[in-house]
DNA sequence: GCCAACGTTGGC
DNA sequence: GCCAACGTTGGC
């Protein structure tokens, strides 16, 4: 089970060997930037099918719906884990769709639980094995999130980049992390860009105009 | 399936 | 601590 949660992110490849290197773990900084004001946030994940290491990653908001709560578990990504960790119960966040048809976000998620520990990275036959995460000084971290509700529609990624490229630095998203830094599987959204978009989902498609 | 963007690793 | 090589993300 603790295996359809869609989410991955570089370095997850737990390549074998380099025994030699055992430094600290330096590359872990702290991250001091914006305190933890934000409290709306972005998760992809993939709709559709695909095996990695043998196991199928897909994870829908559908998926999300039907097992109503989820571990958001099998991030490998300093950045997006540290994201984790400024969570708080009742934040609430956007599902987007990544790797599919239509890039874009579907729904609205709430986070039910503060980060802890991701036991996927312990677990040597899983394929988001770490090795250098052990129970006793764990690396990664998963948050737990429930099913809130649909967006209206889908705000596709091509639409938020139209928006971007017609409105340029005018436009709410102009530093949505989403669009600027495309490759974090979580990050941050900030209250402009949240009523933003949410606006934007009780549009019709024709009325959205610019 | 390609490949640009970009995060991570690890030699130096 | 720099940075080239490498691996992954994820749109197209």
């Amino acid at each position: 089970m603790a295996s359809k949660r869609a989410l991955r992110s570089a370095g997850a490849a737990a390549t074998e060997a380099a025994p030699k290197r055992v430094k600290k773990a330096p590359a872990a900084s702290p991250e001091p930037q914006e305190p933890s004001t934000a409290s709306h946030w972005l998760f992809k994940a993939e709709p559709e099918s695909r095996l990695v290491g043998g196991v199928d990653v897909k994870f829908s908001f559908d998926d999300l719906k039907k097992e109503h709560q989820a571990s958001w578990d099998g991030v490998r990504n300093f950045e997006a884990r540290n994201t984790m960790k400024k969570m708080n119960v009742g934040d609430l966040g956007f599902f987007y769709h990544s790797n599919c048809k239509t890039p874009g976000i579907v729904g609205i998620l709430k986070v039910c639980k503060t980060a802890y520990p991701d036991h996927t990275a312990f677990d040597k036959k899983h394929p988001y094995y770490d090795p250098k995460s052990d129970p006793d000084n764990p690396k990664w971290f998963m948050v737990d999130v429930e099913y809130v509700r649909p967006l209206k529609r889908l705000i596709s990624l091509q639409e938020l980049k139209d928006h971007l490229a017609k409105h340029g630095s005018k436009s709410p998203l102009n530093e949505m992390a989403l669009l600027r830094r495309s490759r974090l599987s979580v990050t941050p959204v900030r209250e402009s860009e949240w009523d933003f978009i949410l606006k934007l989902a009780e549009e019709n498609e024709e009325e959205k105009e610019d």
